[in-house]
RNA sequence: GCUUGUGUGGCGGAACUGGUAGACGCGCACGACUCAAAAUCGUGUAUCUAUGAUGUGAGGGUUCGAUUCCCUCCACAAGCACCA
């Protein structure tokens, strides 16, 4: 039969069965695989992801093989910018285009014969979804976990919207490269700063990789110090610092504040040149509109004219600079500056012409060896401490003491900005009257929906395109009944996707988000799969959502994902990454079409180290292919037998193991491999037994499950493959009679002897030196030492 | 700049706790089958000044023995980026 039949076939019977459907109700093991569900953009699937839903679907096939009740779900993340687009450009609603392109995404996944279970498929746009979205949005909010603020946010000027930090990496609009402005604004932010500590800590609970942890612990970013406060010469104010390192106080001859510091406001009347200061604040603020890719910039700043700050130890007069290199949003938005040991005061001491006191002993940044530990001086009573750690700690007791300063940990971690001024996004479900303030929408009149509507232009202002339909907006107060306006403010791209593996649990609960019994029966995602580029945001933001419905009760586990792995990217052919314009995009369906889904799934196993990213070759796949004909051609030479060959008995044992163990550990380019290796020791055999054949196939299941199942059948030779227990090896079946142990005579090889298995040191030697060769290159030497390692090797060495 | 990785044939890549480097596949060459081609099968395929020597980015070290461990350096990739 045709490949494309056999295919169809197995896919409609396994359809017909619901083979794959996991059941919440099971005496079987439960296994939890999750792999990142896809943006349904119009560009279809790409092969990339088929890279990682091959590897993780021949996990989840061998796991319920092994007897494991398996979930694998699939579902669609199609909240987005380009559905948005498309629905301006062509005023249809973006749920339509999205309907089409999940269309076509499940077609083609399907196609390839993945395991999912599609009886628990969702979208994150379909309402009975965001209903529970919006539900824990009121959770945070009931908690004071979601607020209002204005805070200045980056904004895009041609998207007119809001955009995180993270979309807005490199002083660019992710979407569209505009340059992005700063602009204070009020936006709903999600209080992710409180749970930097337990995300930090929650990776102890955790077996992700470890530059998963990494990544995370960076960019939570955790640093301990003190604050410390300068008084205001003549006044009750303060201008409180956070630094790393107290024991260098003694070397402040300046401090800087962000230009936004409220410090200027607050002493706007004693400020000499508050015009100055303030137009270099809007000088500040436009700075990222221009190249902020550019290194090295140059330090700017105006000197405050018009007060002091007093170092609170040393009593002496600190002249106060306002310079954007210090952040209004880390630490204090204020520092103490020690030009002698700190790179970035250094060179703004340079340019400002300011005094530089050296504090640390060789520690002088002017030259080469720029140390930051060292023997204090020019310190008081730190003279003569020889370590940064005991400086530091006398530092901070003095300054506990006199309550001038105390001990604290900062993060880099900020609050999650979780507004958007954009339509296709779920709905923030608050109500702003004009008695009661914000109000949110009552539990029960949940979900608020998106309207149908033809147009999703933004506005000029910057509002969302809500904005403008008033029969979305105009509503009563939930409390006094009053007329009120609805938030229009939508939530960000990454609100569905930090709870969804929740859903799958429980897809079509209409009365919870999820059920206990489901939440208590799969617990935690066993296995989670996707790319290096959603380590830091996706990862973070799904675990402090967690984290959160964990305080309030609602799930069972404080982290909701075990182990965590990342595949990396398939590029084109050219090494390049794919893309229309260079013309190196590979489509999946065409690779289907030619040489089957098998084919194709077993060669991107196969391409190579799964975590590295890899060239496309088509002439690889064809390869594959020719693979699987001769795994159908062998078929040929089966005869009836129960037991294995003889011949390949102790390979068959030895590849079951490598098949199990390289499933389960990413090793799935060796996995196939040894496969082959197999294949071609069966094709030396002038007939291989119907035992050898079924081994090789339900090994092979997993990885190219549709041929597999079809020679099974056709030779009879068992039970359907999916229905059936993942073969087992036998420990004792593992090594061979016979093994080669290499010769070496001070080193190098220099001859190979055949030995029946764990022959003793003493007759290794013996066979060793009879050896030709190896009496050729000892022949009139003396042998100092000769090292004999069991079933390795011999080493002679001679001088 | 910082952090983390990665450097092995023409190519993708193997190599257990240090023990025959280059498994497996692609490509290429030759051969078989064929009128011929495709497909298929078989053989070979690190390099060189070749009975030997050299080879895992470069240089050093530890060891009987190093792709593997240690030091220095170089290149590339990813992430972060004025974080005090």
């Amino acid at each position: 039969m045709e490949t494309k039949k056999i295919e169809k076939k197995w896919q409609k019977y396994w359809k017909e069965n619901h083979t794959f459907e996991a059941s919440n109700e099971s005496d079987k093991k439960k296994y939890y695989i999750l792999v990142e569900f896809p943006y349904p953009s119009g560009a279809g699937l790409h092969v990339g992801h088929v890279r990682s839903y091959s590897a993780l679907d021949s996990v989840a096939r061998m796991k319920r093989m092994q007897g494991y009740n398996v979930l694998f779900p699939m579902g669609w993340d199609a909240f987005g910018a380009p559905a948005e687009q498309y629905a301006i450009k062509n005023h249809i609603h973006p749920s339509i285009a999205v309907k089409e392109n999940i269309k076509t995404f499940k077609g083609q996944l399907q196609s390839l014969g993945l395991s999912f279970d599609w009886s628990r498929e969702f979208a994150t746009t379909d309402p009975k979804y965001y209903k529970w979205t919006q539900w824990q949005f009121l959770k945070f909010y009931e908690k004071g976990l979601a607020y209002k603020a204005t805070v200045p946010v980056n904004w895009c000027p041609n998207c007119k919207t809001v955009l995180s930090n993270e979309d807005a990496s490199g002083g660019v609009c992710e979407r569209c490269g505009t340059g992005v402005v700063q602009k204070e604004k009020s936006q709903w932010m999600l209080g992710m700063k409180k749970y930097a500590e337990k995300l930090l800590d929650g990776l102890k609970d955790t077996e992700f990789q470890e530059k998963t942890k990494l990544a995370q612990i960076n960019w939570i970013g955790k640093s301990t110090g003190a604050e410390v406060d300068f008084l205001i010469d003549h006044s009750d104010e303060k201008l409180k610092v956070y630094t790393t390192r107290p024991d260098t106080i003694f070397g402040v001859t300046f401090m800087v504040i962000a230009p936004e510091h409220p410090i200027i406001d607050k002493l706007g009347t004693r400020i000499l040149n508050l015009d100055e200061l303030k137009e270099y604040k809007e000088y500040a603020s436009h700075k990222n509109e221009m190249e902020r890719t550019q290194l090295n910039k140059d330090k700017t700043g105006v000197k405050i004219l018009g007060f002091y700050a007093i170092n609170p130890i040393t009593k002496d007069k600190i002249p106060v600079y306002v310079s954007d290199y210090v952040m209004m949003n880390y630490g204090t938005g204020a520092i103490m500056a020690v030009p002698a040991h700190d790179e970035r005061d250094y060179e703004f001491a340079k340019k400002y012409g300011i005094d530089i006191i050296p504090v640390i002993e060789g520690g002088d940044i002017n030259k080469e060896a720029y140390v930051g530990d060292g023997v204090m001086i020019n310190s008081g009573f730190l003279n003569g401490i020889d370590n940064k750690r005991d400086a530091i700690f006398e530092m901070t007791e003095y300054m506990e003491k006199n309550a001038i300063g105390k001990r604290c940990v900062k993060y880099r971690l900020q609050d999650w900005v979780f507004s958007r001024q954009r339509f296709w996004g779920e709905p923030i479900p608050m109500i702003n009257c004009p008695t009661c303030g914000w109000v949110p929408v009552p539990y029960s009149d949940l979900p608020v929906k998106l309207p149908n509507v033809a147009s999703y232009e933004p506005t000029e202002t910057g509002e969302s395109p809500l904005a403008s339909i008033d029969e979305f907006v105009n509503c009563k107060c939930p409390k006094c009944g009053g007329p009120a306006k609805r938030e229009t403010d939508t939530m960000p791209n990454w609100a569905g996707s930090s709870w969804y593996w929740l859903r799958y649990m429980d897809p079509n609960n209409d009365s919870e988000f999820v059920s206990q019994d489901a939440l208590n029966y799969w617990g935690k995602v066993d296995w989670y799969n996707g790319g290096m580029e959603h380590a830091t945001r996706h990862l973070l933001y799904a675990r402090f959502w967690n984290n959160f419905l964990y305080d309030q009760g609602l799930v069972p586990n404080a982290e909701p994902f075990k182990l965590r792995t990342s595949h990396g990217m398939i590029l084109g052919s050219n090494g390049e990454k794919m893309s229309k314009s260079k013309g190196n995009v590979i489509n999946p369906n065409d690779c289907v079409d030619e040489f089957g889904a098998d084919a194709l799934r077993v060669y991107e196993m196969f391409i190579g180290d799964y975590e590295k990213e890899v060239n496309w070759s088509t002439d690889s796949l064809k390869g594959c292919r020719k693979f699987l004909d001769r795994v159908e051609r062998i078929g040929e030479k089966v005869r009836e037998s129960n037991r294995f060959s003889k011949e390949i008995e102790v390979l068959i044992n030895k590849t079951i193991k490598k098949v199990t163990d390289d499933l389960e550990n990413l090793k799935y380019n060796t996995a196939v491999s040894s496969l082959m290796i197999l294949l071609n020791e069966l094709e030396k055999l002038d007939n291989i037994t119907t035992k050898d054949y079924r081994t090789l196939l339900l090994l092979l299941n997993p990885m190219a499950p549709h041929i597999t199942e079809e020679l099974n059948e056709i030779y009879n030779l068992g039970d359907h493959l999916c229905e059936s227990s993942w073969p087992k090896y036998n420990k004792e079946k593992l090594i061979d009679e016979t093994i080669t142990i290499a010769i070496q005579v001070n080193g190098k090889l220099r001859g190979t002897i055949e030995v029946s298995n764990d022959t003793d040191e003493e007759s290794l030697k013996k066979l060793a030196l009879a050896n030709d060769n190896v009496k050729k290159h000892i022949e009139g030497k003396t042998i100092v030492k000769t090292i004999v390692i069991k079933n390795k090797i011999v080493n002679i060495v001679v001088k």
